[in-house]
DNA sequence: ACCTGAACACCGTTCAAGT
DNA sequence: ACCTGAACACCGTTCAAGT
């Protein structure tokens, strides 16, 4: 007599993402969760194959939360595609703690295929056909990819500002120079000024 | 008396690159890397202060052995640019293994730091200054550093495009036509058409 | 001084046993 | 059927000891 399970994928998606708010990505650990969930270690294993599929869970939590519905048809589509961009950066943005997760599960992730086939969709509105249409949706996720690990991870911002700074100006004359203007700019404008470039670029090489 | 140290820094990194070749990332160890050199895992300790440093010496020796000299100034700058933004990706490309720890240590990669002085240079005599430079250096970093996660770990590419092609065309009519002119659209030709959308961004915002 | 091996505090996961 | 605890094969790193 199958007795009902007494946890859910959610409630394990729940006690990895306190964990990981708590003690960072580093404190991860089955064992970790398991005690968070106040039940043996190995009691994780019958909701889930192994560590790897709980990760997936977590990301997929995450970006699964995006919000893929079709922005207005009636903006431009410069504006709509910003429109996706942003709900995925805020998506990420308000769990920096799982960008390394994301980096390795992505590609897998049914949230990302939804919100790519959104995207396709502007596109296709916009103009883009076959190989453009490929091309422009791996620079728009190629840009988010790794402007997001930028923001979140990177050296122009926060500590590495600092570093910034102290370099020998004599060797580094243009980015002694550049970080004094970083600071200008806020992480929002700094993404933003990029994805404006890209949607630049995207209405000239439309064809 | 000193005994001469019987170990470099480039014994280091060679020996762990060997074992990421052989074995994978996931395979990286300190006790991986002694048995490969033929030393006592604790040996690496006098060479090294700990794991993370061992990783940073090697994403240095990757991102180090970029050509950072600046391309002829009689080049427009978007071809000197995307020179730059060629050669750091043949740099990583010739080591794709590398690329997660690159993830994590670029920030603080002197490699990296003459890449971008360089760039800003070329940047400096297109005419962009200030924040608008600021911008434009990042969103370059940005795109690389997305485009090239998505070639090596990517979903459109490889075991990735089966499984798109695979999908309930029904629900994603964009994404499942998309795959079919995938395969059409070689990795490097992806990589340079969003350059290219990126390139032609920048001569745009350039003001 | 340079290098070693045992030991410690962790991992993920297998397996046999409990209810 | 669901859940547990001991055990195994790994980690990175500390520490005392060898030459």
């Amino acid at each position: 007599m199958p007795r009902p399970r007494s946890l859910t994928h959610d409630q394990l998606v729940a006690a990895a993402l306190a964990v990981i708010d708590r003690e960072g990505l580093a404190g991860l650990s089955m064992r970790a969760v398991a005690k968070e969930l106040g039940v043996s270690t190995m009691g994780l294993y019958r909701y889930v194959d192994d560590r790897d599929e709980l990760e997936r869970l977590v990301v997929e939590s995450v970006l699964g939360a995006v919000d893929t519905t079709p922005p207005p048809a009636d903006a431009p589509w410069q504006e709509r595609v910003a429109t996706m961009v942003r709900r995925l950066r805020d998506a990420v943005g308000a769990r920096p703690g799982v960008i390394p997760l994301t980096v390795t599960h992505r590609h897998r992730s049914p949230g990302v295929l939804r919100w790519s086939e959104t995207v396709l969709g502007i596109l296709d509105d916009a103009g883009f056909a076959g190989a453009r249409r490929v091309v422009a949706l791996r620079a728009l996720l190629g840009y988010l990819i790794g402007a997001l690990q930028l923001e979140h991870l990177g050296p122009l911002s926060g500590a590495g500002t600092a570093t910034l700074a102290a370099l020998p100006s004599a060797d580094f004359p243009h980015l002694a120079d550049t970080a004094h203007h970083a600071h200008e700019v806020g992480a929002d404008e700094e993404f933003h000024g990029g994805l404006d470039i890209l949607l630049r670029g995207l209405a000239e090489a439309r064809g």
